[in-house]
DNA sequence: TCTGAATAGATTGTATACAGTTGCGTACAA
DNA sequence: TTGTACGCAACTGTATACAATCTATTCAGA
């Protein structure tokens, strides 16, 4: 059938780019699946609460249902979906209570991440941070593109804390808080805050003073929570754009 | 077919008694075999490293392949298994270097969850948790005993909390953990340290005192690693059993 | 005897058909 | 008008057939 090369093909120019090294190869349909859900969520096609129907899928993206429901049971482990048996899945919704315990758990595992980096990281590493600050610095302006920067820069401090597990959660939590719509970088002065905020941790751990570490990146994590939460609570709050 | 009703029966007998409330309501077939597959892991029916085939799995349960998948899948983002493409599932193992990784999240986390839960936690809950504790002096001497109310305690601090991710996260650990054979209570010595060592952090919880109660837990924890890694990897220790 | 390619068997990935469940709409009765 | 029972449609859960891929074995050639 036609139907599959066409899928395969999307799938191939959306993203599979980089890994050269195996030639051609192929993820399997159901990877391919994850992948183009995942970011019809992050990039509003599917809302939360929307019910995903697997028929529906599957016609979308030409493939059938079988490969669907497997991508669906990952993305319901990653937490971006919620699971009713008998009834299908649906895209998960934050609420109020939910977003203050995920930033409680992220201010934790953020904290955790930025001591550990202070005390384990190379070198190496410390050169990507500051080459992040330096591009974060000369993006200011572009919301979208500060966003992409700042995930790297954390991104980056999970790599230096050596913890794959630590790692993994900071992720999941990521991409549950991906669920909330637009990017606190497009709030008055959060950018620069941010980027204060971020140039703070990176001294600590170029220190590697873990205890500074630790206590820059909580500080930093909270106030991430309070432009998220005036964000979604309190939209008289003034804008950039 | 026969074989369909013999694996529910199998189901209702092993674990669903306790939830009357719902008639004999069942769940799927997908769900049955997430529990027994997990089941036989903790068991040691399958080792760490050996390789699960579909077919076997599906012949086992009297299902077809179909379910089996959907519940391997559910495994490993549990970190139960290890997902290789085209080759199937293995049974997770877990080298020095992880063991040593998962102890240091877990310490993190323990040590958050006593915080939140010396911050938070009712009346109701501390008499739980000492109940567990009078259960567990009771029952000193029985190693098995000894882990399922151990485990119960440390539900109870993370309930404790009041944050689900953190709760999850912590379950998540423990599975991993599960994957070790053996318990370290049945080292000479360890179960009646583990049993103070809970009674510390109950003590710290009782009186609020969070960061009494987080360091309590991160002593508790890392106690447990020293034990865990001389069980693992320093056979020559002396063992009660 | 050893190396390597070809081939057959085993196993996973995918599609499709069918069964079971849920929920809604409609009709009928109080 | 409201409440209830029945039936149908939509959808998920499961089984099975088929395709793609990997692995191990065998046999030819050096």
């Amino acid at each position: 059938m036609m139907a599959k090369g066409v899928a395969r093909k999307a799938q191939g120019n959306g993203r599979n780019g980089a890994n050269g090294a195996n030639g051609g190869r192929q993820t399997s349909l159901a990877e391919f699946v994850r992948r183009q859900v995942r970011e019809a969520i992050h990039t509003g096609r599917y809302g939360p609460g929307e019910r995903l129907r697997e028929t529906e899928v599957a016609d979308w993206l030409s493939v059938s249902r079988t490969p669907v429901r497997e991508a669906l049971r990952r993305l319901e482990a990653e937490g971006l979906l919620t699971f009713v048996p008998w009834r299908g899945v649906v895209v998960a919704e934050l609420d109020r209570r939910q977003v203050t315990e995920l930033y409680a758990m992220r201010t934790i595992l953020e904290g955790a991440a930025a001591r550990l980096a202070a005390q384990h990281v190379g070198e190496a590493e410390i050169d990507l941070m500051e080459g992040l600050l330096a591009r974060a610095k000369a993006a200011s302006g572009d919301a979208e593109a500060l966003a992409a920067i700042n995930r790297q820069f954390h991104q980056a401090i999970y790599a230096g804390a050596h913890n794959r597990y630590l790692m993994q959660s900071l992720e999941t939590l990521r991409n549950s808080l991906a669920l909330l719509r637009g990017t606190t970088f497009s709030m008055l002065g959060r950018a620069k805050a941010a980027q204060r905020e971020h140039a703070a941790i990176l001294a600590a751990i170029k220190a590697r003073d873990a205890d500074r570490a630790e206590q820059a990146a909580r500080d930093h994590i909270r106030a991430a929570e309070r432009a998220r939460m005036r964000l979604l609570f309190d939209l008289d709050e003034p804008l950039e754009a």
